[in-house]
Order: structure tokens, then C-alpha cells, then sequence
DNA sequence: ATTTATTTTTAGACAAGACTAAAAATTTTA
DNA sequence: TAAAATTTTTAGTCTTGTCTAAAAATAAAT
């Protein structure tokens, strides 16, 4: 059994390797735990001696298999209660992130097991992002930010990558949400801005809104 | 917003103030929170620095305004996780008390008021404990334990004293559930063991039985 | 290939919360 | 009421997780 800190660390490299599959530096995850490095590298070394990490000195760190299992189970739990707060207890998606933050350590096998069957099985969270099964396997699906579409170019809406509440209520308000159907109509090549259409309406978005938005392409 | 160990310490008091109304003893709740005495005395003085409790040296402790709201708040969020997890989740009523440890200290107000609606503003927890209100108000009843009352008497099964999984299991053997009316048909002098009619059918128990089931005499 | 800048690690300190061992206060017993 | 037993507090230490300041390693720039 982990403590929290530990737990949100495991979180936090399994999140930063994507964008640094060599290795997530110590500066990169002090950002992300907004903390210092050198608490980062104290941390590092517990981790690493319980072998949830892979740690060489000014190497960066890297998750061990039973690491990333640990990881992968929390990011399950925590967007399973983003389903549980939504669909059962009406919070908006903006809304959500803080207290699943603190449900996901929450520590129960009956409990997520139950939780899971009650939501009936989801795939997906409020934001759109796959949700582990038990066994630790996502749901892989060829999704791209709507950025890199081109004219003519269509999609399902997916997911966001910015979920800041800024964001979700800027997506609210226009009408954007989770399986809407977004066709391109125009692209300025200047600035990359476009023109959409969404369920019938048009939208012009710019390239801050489209590079924020995870589209699967059919 | 207090630490976990701040909550539990509080809870713990609130719990013992019942059994010791002039002050609880650093014993007590050493015993209690199942720790050493210097741990109490250290975290009382804690508490007593954030005026969450009065304390005086050798005196014993008791809770302050401001600690009987946060500990209350803290046992209306056990008790409508506890609720939770037997009614939408299905858990057994002697499995609920580990996890509801837990959720009880997630922080949000929304989460709560929301749980709360969900649950549709339940009155008592699964082991027939009352649920504070959103102000903090108890509902009170006026329950006796059954091995008070005597041959002809009778009343519904509210609550138990002991919450141990080995008797609720006990009482799930013998059909002995929340709602239910007893009555008394035979008591022992001897040994104040008791026949009682449950729905149709009778059943002998002990006095340890009977000094661990809260009765609502009508 | 040195100097400069950046990143990372070490060293030392701190707060929360717990522990052991011993001292002080209180209560009980004779 | 003095001795014995119990309860409570103090003193000092430990672990987890954090911090600042300084040293060491690596990377960038002249």
C-alpha cells in the first residue's frame, strides 16, 4: 500500500512520459507536482527503492512495470468517480477534478469493483479520456487534435486537453461537447483558425481552441 | 480545514464525551484511537491551540463549538457514505465501517449536499445510527437497549451498540435486521437471557445479545 | 576547450504525528 | 497521611514529506 504522495508521483511520471518517453527530468516533474526539485529527488530515491522506478543520478526517472500498474489504478479510480460525479450526482465536468483528486486514494477493491458495475461499465470519462479496465488496459482509439485537420476534414469530439474550467465553460457556452459531430468548413492558413459547423450551426474557433481539442477521425 | 488526524482525534472525543460528560481522559482516547497516552497529550495540545477543544493539564478534554461542528460534520459524512455504499453499491452492513473511514474525510461541500440529495436525505445509517442534518442537528429517539426491558415488553430494532462484522454477522444469521419488532416473550432471571418473537418465529439470546441491540419502544 | 548557464543532487533544517523512557501529578490503598 | 499504584505529561527520537542554500554534474556558448 502507497501513500497518497507517493501515488500522485506515480501519477505524475505516468502522465509526463508521453512527452519524455527517455526519461521524465527531475525539473519537468517538480513543475507538475509544483513543488521543488530537490523534494522531487527525494522522493525519486524512496520510489525507486521500493522499485516503482527506474533512477539513475541526472538520468531522469522511469516507471517500473509494478509502478506503472500502481498508476494506471489510480487514474482508473479517479476517472471512474469523474463518471460517479457527473452522471449520478449532477456536478458539471468542469467541476469535477478536485474531489476525484481525493477519492482516487481512496483504497477498496470491492469499492471500485461496485462503483464500476453501478456506473455500468464506462469507457470513458466526462473529458472524454479512456478509462482503464481492471486489468489495467485502455481503450486505444486513433484520436487527434482537431488542429491538424484540414478542410473538409470531420470528427467526432472526444476529449480535451486542456480541461482547466476556463476551458470546459468556453466549450459549454459554444456548445461543444463530448460525441459531437465537427466538420471543418473553412481553414485560414494565416493563423490557423477555422470555420466549423457543429450539429448544424457554424463556429469560428481559433488555432488555441482546435489544438485543445481531441478529435477521432472515422 | 483540519488534518485527518485532527478529524479522527475530534470524532474519537465527540464519541467518549457520551461515556465521560466532565472531560475525557487522555486514556481514554489513547485507548480509543488505539495509541500511545503522549500521542493524545501532544495532539490535544493541537487541538486546544486551534480552540477545537478546552483543555487543561490532568483534566481531561472536551470539545469546543467549533469541535463538536467539525466532528459532527465529519460523522454525518461516515454515515451517508455508509448509506452509500449498502444502498447503491450493495454492500453487506458489516463492510461498510473500513471504506467509510476513508470518504468520510474527503473535502467538498457540493460532494456532500449532493451525496445527500442522491441517497434522498436519509434519517439513519445502515447500522440504524442517526444521520446529523446539514446544520448538524441529530434526529433523537428515544432507544434503550433491549436487555432493559422486560417479559411483554417490546419495540423496533433501531441500532447497535456493537458494530463488529462477527455480530452483525450474527444477527444476519438470525434474521435479526434494522426495522424489525421484537418482542419479549420470556426473561431469565438468572442469567437475563431472553426468548423473543422476530416476525412469527422465536429465538433464545444471551444477555450479550441483548446489551448490543437498541430498541425504539413505541 | 574553457567559461557560462542550467539542471540536479546533497546537506541541513523544519513541521506533523507518532514512539519510548522517564518524570511529575493525581488517585488509591493501607 | 504517607506509601503505592495509576495516570498524565515531558523530553528526546523517528519517519514522511517538505524547504532553502550550496555543491556537483551536465549542457550550452563563446
Amino acid at each position: 500500500m502507497f501513500s497518497l504522495s507517493e501515488e500522485n508521483y506515480l501519477k505524475a511520471i505516468f502522465h509526463l512520459e508521453r512527452a519524455y518517453p527517455t526519461g521524465v527530468s527531475t525539473n519537468a516533474l517538480a513543475d507538475e507536482m509544483s513543488t521543488k526539485a530537490s523534494s522531487v529527488t527525494d522522493m525519486i530515491k524512496r520510489l525507486s527503492e521500493k522499485k516503482l522506478v527506474a533512477y539513475k543520478k541526472y538520468q531522469g526517472v522511469k516507471l517500473s512495470k509494478s509502478g506503472r500498474e500502481t498508476a494506471v489504478e489510480v487514474i482508473r479510480k479517479h476517472r471512474l468517480w469523474e463518471v460517479f460525479l457527473v452522471d449520478k450526482l449532477g456536478f458539471a465536468w468542469d467541476e469535477v477534478h478536485e474531489v476525484a483528486e481525493q477519492l482516487e486514494h481512496i483504497k477498496s477493491d470491492k469499492l471500485i469493483k461496485e462503483l464500476d458495475r453501478f456506473l455500468d461499465f464506462p469507457k470513458r470519462d466526462p473529458h472524454g479520456d479512456p478509462i482503464p479496465d481492471s486489468e489495467g488496459n485502455f481503450a486505444i482509439s486513433n484520436k487527434v487534435l482537431l488542429a491538424e485537420l484540414n478542410k473538409g476534414e470531420s470528427g467526432i469530439c472526444i476529449g480535451v486537453k486542456d480541461s482547466s474550467p476556463e476551458f470546459l465553460q468556453y466549450l459549454d457556452k459554444n456548445n461543444i461537447a463530448l460525441g459531437q459531430l465537427i466538420v471543418i468548413l473553412e481553414k485560414e492558413s494565416f493563423d490557423q483558425s477555422m470555420l466549423i459547423n457543429l450539429n448544424g450551426s457554424e463556429l469560428k474557433i481559433s488555432n488555441v481552441i482546435s489544438s485543445n481539442l481531441y478529435i477521432k477521425t472515422s
